[in-house]
Parts: C-alpha cells; sequence; structure tokens
DNA sequence: GTCTATATGGGGATAGAC
DNA sequence: GTCTATCCCCATATAGAC
C-alpha cells in the first residue's frame, strides 16, 4: 500500500493540473494530459468519465478546504485573522500554482465550470469578508464598501501571480516568500486603513 | 464613405472580441467568430490571414495607447498622475470590458502571443511605476519594493473585473463608476501610505 | 486496469468559382 | 470582397481485446 510512484488515476490528475494551468481548459487536450501522464487515452474515461470530471476531481482533490478549520480559533479577530489568511493565500499561491491559475481563468472567463469553484472557494472568501466587517465595526480598519474592499483585497494578493508578464519592467529581482507576505500585508493593511504598528 | 453598419473587416474583429472574452482564444472557433460576424469562414484568411492575426489586429485597433499622450502634462505628478492613470484604467474596464479581459486571460497564461500585448501594455505601467517612484522619492508614498508594489496597485484595480464570480456573496449592490473610483482610489493611496487628504 | 482500433464530430485553412 | 467545397488534422469518447 506504500507506493513511491501515485498511481495512475493521480498521474493524470497532476498532469490535467499542470496542463489546464498552462494553456486553459479549452486549450488542453485529453490526449496531451494522458502523454504528460503516461496514460493511454482511454484511461481518462475510464477513471474519471471525461475531461470535465477530470477538472472536477482536481479541485475536490487539491483545494485546501481544511485550512479553515485548522485556524479556526485564530480566524475570530480580525487582525490575526487577515494576517493568517494573507498568508496562507501567499503560501498556497506558492503551494500549488497552478491550481490558482486554474482558478483564476476560470473567475475570468465565468466558465460553465465555477460553480464547482465557488463551493470550494467561497468559505475562505466568506471568512476573509467576515473578519474585514469585524475589523471596521472594533474600528481597526476604515473603508465604505465591504464588497468593494473584499475585491481590492484578495486583487492586492491574487494579482501577483501575473508577475512573470511584468518581468521585463522589474529591477528588484524575485523577492522570498517571507518577504513578499510582509509587503503584501503592509500595503493590504494600509489600504484598509489600519494604522496600528508597522 | 459614412456607413452606419461597420464594415465586415470591423465586425469580424468585433465579434472576436466578444468571444475570445467569453471563452479564450483557445475556446473559440473561427467558424464561431464568423457566424457571429454574419461572415463567410473563408474572410478570417482573407482579411487577416488566420486567427492568430485577428488576435494581434484586435490589440493593435482597441488598446487605448494615445492616453499616454493625451495626458502627458498630468502625468508628471504623483498624486494627480496617480489619479488620472486609475481612473482612465477602470473606464476602460468599463468602456471595453472584453479586451481588458482578454488581456488578463493572456497575462495568466502566459501565452505565446503576450508579446504583442507587452509592446501595448507596457508604456501604461511602466508610467504607473515612474509615478509610484516619484511619489516615493517625493515623500508622498511609503512603500519597500517598487516591482511588488506595481503589482499591488496594479491588482486592487484589475481584479475587481472577476466581481461576478463573487455576486453571490455580495450585499452592497454594484456602486455606479464615479463611486467605484473613489472607492479605488481611497485603497490604493492608502495602501501606498499616502496621508495626505481624504 | 490498460490497451488498440475506431466512431463521430469539429478544428483552421485555402483553391477556385462568382 | 465573398462564397462553396474540400483538405487534412485533431478533438473526445468508447467498444471490445487482453
Amino acid at each position: 500500500m506504500n507506493h513511491q510512484e501515485p498511481d495512475m488515476k493521480m498521474r493524470i490528475l497532476l498532469a490535467a493540473k499542470k496542463l489546464f494551468a498552462r494553456q486553459g481548459y479549452e486549450g488542453t487536450s485529453v490526449r496531451q494530459i494522458c502523454e504528460e501522464a503516461g496514460a493511454n487515452i482511454a484511461l481518462v474515461s475510464y477513471h474519471f468519465g471525461g475531461k470535465e470530471k477530470v477538472f472536477y476531481e482536481l479541485f475536490k482533490q487539491f483545494f485546501p478546504s481544511h485550512l479553515l478549520e485548522v485556524y479556526a480559533n485564530e480566524l475570530i479577530d480580525p487582525l490575526k485573522g487577515m494576517d493568517i489568511l494573507i498568508r496562507e493565500v501567499i503560501m498556497l499561491r506558492h503551494r500549488d500554482a497552478d491550481l490558482i491559475t486554474i482558478l483564476q481563468l476560470e473567475m475570468i472567463l465565468n466558465s460553465p465550470r465555477i460553480e464547482v469553484l465557488r463551493e470550494r472557494a467561497f468559505p475562505v472568501w466568506k471568512k476573509v469578508r467576515e473578519l474585514l466587517e469585524l475589523g471596521r465595526t472594533q474600528g481597526y480598519y476604515r473603508f465604505d464598501s465591504l464588497d468593494s474592499t473584499l475585491m481590492f483585497v484578495l486583487g492586492a494578493i491574487f494579482f501577483y501571480k501575473q508577475r512573470e508578464f511584468f518581468e521585463p519592467l522589474f529591477t528588484d529581482g524575485q523577492p522570498d516568500t517571507e518577504t513578499l507576505i510582509q509587503q503584501t500585508k503592509y500595503f493590504v493593511m494600509n489600504g484598509l486603513g489600519y494604522t496600528g504598528a508597522q
């Protein structure tokens, strides 16, 4: 029961994740996925029931829905909670960049598959929203619209993934993860009008 | 010389813009584009020389490269300049949402077509970068990394386009453009550490 | 669980008629 | 400038052998 190599089903999933992130869902063929996985073309139908089912299985398998439970105790304080969420989202963006790329693509396209993504991602965004609201009522944050501010915060965190596109403009060199977390927190907390500590 | 209807070449471009934004480049077929445009399939080859050339022509025709010249005089002051750029990018996002959607998709995918997009978009991002740097040396803005901060600012502005995905979470109703501009400026300027006026 | 072979449909592109 | 007809390639999916 303790294989070094992931079994074929998992290898197909991993190949699909990689390729969907690089070429989009439509731009990726089942043939490519199977070639990347070293699998026969027929196995996608056998193991999953088609390309779309592979996509759904990706998010069931890899989206870290458990994180909200792990940090449940800390996610009730608007300062500590935002700190954790910013950190965890950035870490996830590094740990599983391809999954986040796929999520971003599907969000932008408003694809026919987003409902499944909403099921996975909404608990997290809802928590961010709650923390923003809490922080506002407790006097830490200052903003007008909760909805808009949620979008600004998520934008500041997520858009960084498109760094590569901008690379030719840059001079600083890529910061390490911890530095980037600090920079992001600095910008976001300032954006929220938090003046506590820096 | 004064037709009400755009000519066929333009109709194909407009159809392509609409469909690329909704389905992605790979997800859109030349057949679909021509159906949407009311054109014969052969006309894409005739007028443009292929699907990819249609894509490039889109950005040549519709990306508002002239805006930097229009505002050249105001884009030397870090406060007034950022004000204008935030406003203009948000207005563009409303005026030609599909073009911006396509740009975002291509940035995320790091598609084989990004070089052309860089040519169009970089002058604008470069200007934002200059204004950030100016604002920092003149003491208006406070931040550590110019590169990271550029990403945060652009993220706060652009990510809002994915609002529809989050809509089921929202309660405020969609703000009008002017309100959204003010909210965005508030968040971004705070994020930049600007404490001048609100 | 994995393979080959095949069914069926759609993709981009263009030659040549009008 | 626009059309029809067609070329050739690749897509997803599955039946049936191993």
